[in-house]
DNA sequence: TTAGCATGGATAGTGTAACTATCTGATATA
DNA sequence: TATATCAGATAGTTACACTATCCATGCTAA
């Protein structure tokens, strides 16, 4: 692609990234060597750019740690199928959750939600949910099941569009960085949306005579 | 409710939260100090052993901080009108951005997505969002208009399902509680169950053959 | 051609957050 | 009364994500 041809206080000041912080993503192997011209000297390009923001985008806006940010990116670079750099990136962005913490009513009805859906019993996904279940009861919280319900046909709507997205992609490069960037942007924005629409819908339902007051 | 009748160590024992870390928590004004029977004894109770799981749900579910926390348990101990209550929730789990970080561009492509929603400008979900679009484009990709459209559906479907849970409490201590129950734990409810449809969905559309090969 | 600034890589240091451990004097308990 | 436990104050620890300094070498402008 683009040839290489900037030195690093040139990528810093183009990436607005700290050049001290730059060093510390190539020693943390998040971002490749440039190309060397010297025993001290070596250039970057396009590429190292585009790495960098891509390295800030997971973990500024996705909050991924270190240690998951170079999970995905060996996924993205690896020649692994498809599938795999998907499970990666999903077990990546959700800590790690001992089964053995979680009571089985909080499975039956996580399970009861996804009946008709293929999901294997150790997908983050699923320990995550049964997790939050859990939760809400310990917390005094009941009758939730009809929240939870709609949780979850909003879920297979996102995740639709998802899988929409990247058969849309060609390459395998492609695919693999949509999943990657998907799977940990697309919790962001949910979020985001999220509380958007509450605030409509709170405005819509407990409508304040036309002169509001706050 | 039900009276103050253990000492910390009880206390401790019942909430699988160490000693150290309760009185932690006293510190930094998340949990009450308990009921003072002399200069250096005091009483915990049933109020108190729910505080520490909603603190806990909070912080290792909903990923809140500690000062993040304080807020929002301040506002359920308030009386202030349900609505600020949920603006305070809203703000505490989201990370403030800076409206002049952001492209105009992305401002406008998210306000088309919620035409037709009532949406206040500095509503921290609606600028979550835009920060989403300026870091998708920012990592190359294009074209993600059909994907943020879909994402605002599901959204509106959750934040439905977020009020109509809300209308089904009757009390302010209640309905409070759920409000910031429900937007800090939602985001890890619906991630969770994306990513087990993500599996699904991906699973329907890429079936492998019966014998399937890992 | 040489003075001086920049470079890449190694090493060490910083700031913050969330605990965790120790200490102290007082109180419960066997 | 001897021992353990208590609440509260203070100090220490760990993990993380940088950030700063050093050093030997290379580029660069006078």
């Amino acid at each position: 692609m683009a040839t290489a041809e900037w030195k690093m206080a040139e990528l810093g000041a183009r990436s607005g990234v700290p050049v001290a912080t730059i060093k510390f993503y190539q020693r943390e192997n998040l971002l490749p060597s440039g190309e060397r011209t010297g025993p001290n000297q070596a250039l970057y390009g396009e590429a190292h750019l585009g790495r960098i923001r891509l390295i800030r985008a997971l973990i500024e806006v996705g909050g991924l740690s270190i240690v998951a940010a170079r999970q995905v990116l060996e996924a993205i670079d690896s020649e692994r199928p498809l599938q795999e750099t998907f499970e990666i990136a999903q077990h990546s962005v959700s800590e790690a959750i001992d089964p053995e913490t979680l009571t089985t009513d909080a499975l039956t009805h996580v399970d009861a939600l996804m009946s008709g859906w293929h999901v294997s019993a150790d997908n983050p996904g699923r320990l995550a949910a049964a997790r939050v279940y859990d939760t809400f009861t310990g917390v005094g919280q009941v009758d939730a099941a009809g929240w939870f319900r709609r949780y979850a046909a909003a879920a297979l709507l996102a995740a639709e569009a998802d899988i929409d997205e990247l058969d849309a992609r060609a390459e395998r490069a492609a695919k693999a960085e949509i999943v990657v960037v998907g799977t940990v942007l697309g919790d962001t924005l949910f979020s985001g949306l999220r509380r958007a629409a509450q605030e409509h819908v709170s405005a819509l339902r407990y409508a304040t005579p036309p002169a509001a007051e706050v």
